[in-house]
DNA sequence: AACTGTGCCAACCGCACTGGT
DNA sequence: TACCAGTGCGGTTGGCACAGT
């Protein structure tokens, strides 16, 4: 995490010429002065604040480098792919609605989430050249992205198993038995990982996730409710609300969102899941601590 | 080595809402 | 009811870091 940009000349240029008040990036000294105020005296009455605590600066800006920054309890580092799946399920749920988003990923804030979807999923949006906020990215990001993380926190687990009973998916496949990670909300709006598993006939199930509660009612989400097969997934009569989960990417005839990308820019269709190519996902090989997962890994243009 | 383009993210801005007077 | 201060939210900007040329 970088802290503030403090280069003398930038903070110069960026104090407010007009008035006593400064701008721009904080210093360890004002970072020190607020931490402290707020140790002593609590949160609130922001401007009051500002000026109580020796602090040339507006209250609207303590009060973000405080909740943005400096607040103890502020998660560091990148988005796991739990959050990541969370962001995008709420935000197809909500919209730019980020402060009720960022409620529902305990330590994370509005504006990393934010910065999150601007910088990584408009981006993905881009390539695709669909609009980030249509039905059709919707589609696929349920279709491509959530799996793909579901995948991604499924082996985060068993690999943090020491049980070593299920090591990957791809021995869970051949046991056909699939792990899957779910995220389990507790009544203080928080969640936490939990595994549970489901049993399939091929390689070619699909295990389907329905989210069918708004995210402050759900008491387990997602809930793995029945398996669906790759004729049905194929069948583009994939209700909303609900996305699927390649429960071995490796050894079935999966998805390939390059050869998405494939079919022409713009021209994403669900329908055409079954003409994708051979998904390469050598997703054991993955260094899981690096937890900044994005699209780009599956999402590789084939320029 | 120098330049350029891009990603990322902290911080700012404007607007809306709320509660007190 | 109108006004004002405080606060919260979403959109935007500015600049550092780094990769590519």
């Amino acid at each position: 995490m970088r802290v503030a940009r403090q280069t003398p000349a930038g903070v110069a240029k960026m104090e407010c010429n007009s008035s006593e008040l400064r701008r721009g990036p904080w210093t360890l000294e004002e970072d020190t002065l607020l931490t402290r105020y707020i140790s002593h005296h609590g949160e609130g009455r922001w401007n009051m604040l500002a000026k109580c605590a020796g602090l040339k600066r507006t209250g609207k800006s303590c009060r973000l480098r405080w909740l943005n920054y400096l607040k103890p309890d502020i998660k560091r580092g990148n988005l796991t792919p739990q959050e990541q799946l969370l962001i995008l399920e709420l935000h197809s749920k909500w919209g730019n609605r980020w402060s009720k988003i960022a409620q529902c990923l305990p330590g994370r804030t509005d504006n990393e989430i934010k910065n999150y979807w601007r910088t990584r999923v408009q981006k993905q949006a881009r390539q695709l050249n669909i609009e980030s906020n249509s039905k059709r990215f919707l589609e696929a990001v349920k279709a491509f992205w959530m799996p793909t993380l579901l995948q991604k926190m499924d082996q985060n687990s068993s690999l943090s198993s020491s049980s070593g009973a299920l090591t990957n998916s791809s021995q869970s496949c051949r046991n056909s038995t699939l792990p899957i990670t779910t995220l389990m909300y507790n009544t203080n709006n928080h969640f936490r990982e939990s595994s549970s598993s489901v049993s399939v006939t091929s390689p070619l199930d699909f295990t389907k996730i329905s989210l069918q509660q708004q995210p402050h009612e759900i008491t387990q989400l997602p809930t793995v409710t029945s398996v669906y097969d790759v004729n049905t997934l194929c069948s583009n009569q994939i209700p909303s609300e609900t996305y699927y989960v390649d429960c071995c990417g490796h050894d079935m005839e999966g998805f390939n969102p390059g050869a998405m990308i494939g079919m022409g820019r713009g021209s994403f269709d669900i329908s055409s899941l079954s003409e994708c190519q051979v998904a390469n996902g050598d997703w054991t090989s993955d260094d899981m601590a690096d937890a900044l997962w994005n699209m780009d890994d599956i999402w590789q243009l084939r320029e």
